[in-house]
DNA sequence: CGTATTGCTTCTGAATTAGTAGCGCAACAT
DNA sequence: ATGTTGCGCTACTAATTCAGAAGCAATACG
């Protein structure tokens, strides 16, 4: 039974972008994808990149994103899958949302 | 003391960007965007397409994504702002990335 | 008046996350 | 062989967050 197959927290399942929107919406989730944008790093080390994110809940995180396949361990540490690396592509535009963002909520 | 400028959990602060994971990393935040990417939606009629979400949540949620002007109230209830749906839009390609997502997962 | 709907608050218990300590393992040095 | 170091990860408790139900105040309608 996959990950996407379960009933899904907050969903009415089966439809995928519920799954992931789910999937996505965990604390932390994001930021690891995020920081695991410029290639693999070691558990520790991402765990400081998240500036000391617990690592139980590290590890929880990057379970649920093993088993989704988004990210991968290797020898090197974790790092994005191919599918991974797609997904975070699509957020590539998201940094340059979010300076605009920024400067109009501090410009009032 | 706006949104992005106070600290931000698990975040070292400052970067829009941290600012925006930490936003849309809480249960809902996503869901509740998405949700709305057909028009405004009345407090109740949100709650529903959330299936059932709390309204204690769903409140602090609303909240918070009006103050980060993503989401406004209207007469005819809640809508994304013109930025929110920039916002939105860059979501937009998740959809077809998690249909394949979840194809590859059930084959293999 | 009575009823209905809406936005939202309040409350309690359940679930999730935070934070710290430390285990078992491997590589390396003494 | 005996530290020492760093690693991935687990275990545990405390704090925070969320779930779920009930219901209030406001508005609208008959």
């Amino acid at each position: 039974m996959s990950i996407i197959d379960r009933p899904v927290r907050g969903s009415d399942s089966g439809r995928p972008i519920m799954a992931l929107l789910d999937l996505l919406g965990r604390r932390w989730t994001l930021r690891v994808i995020w920081e695991l944008r410029g290639g693999a790093l070691s558990f520790r080390a991402l765990q400081a990149a998240c500036s000391g994110m617990s690592p139980s809940v590290l590890n929880q995180r990057l379970a649920e994103l093993r088993e989704a396949q988004i990210v991968e361990a290797g020898g090197d540490g974790y790092a994005l899958s191919a599918r991974g690396r797609e997904l975070l592509e699509l957020f590539g535009p998201l940094q340059r949302w979010s300076e605009d963002w920024a400067r109009a909520l501090r410009d009032g």
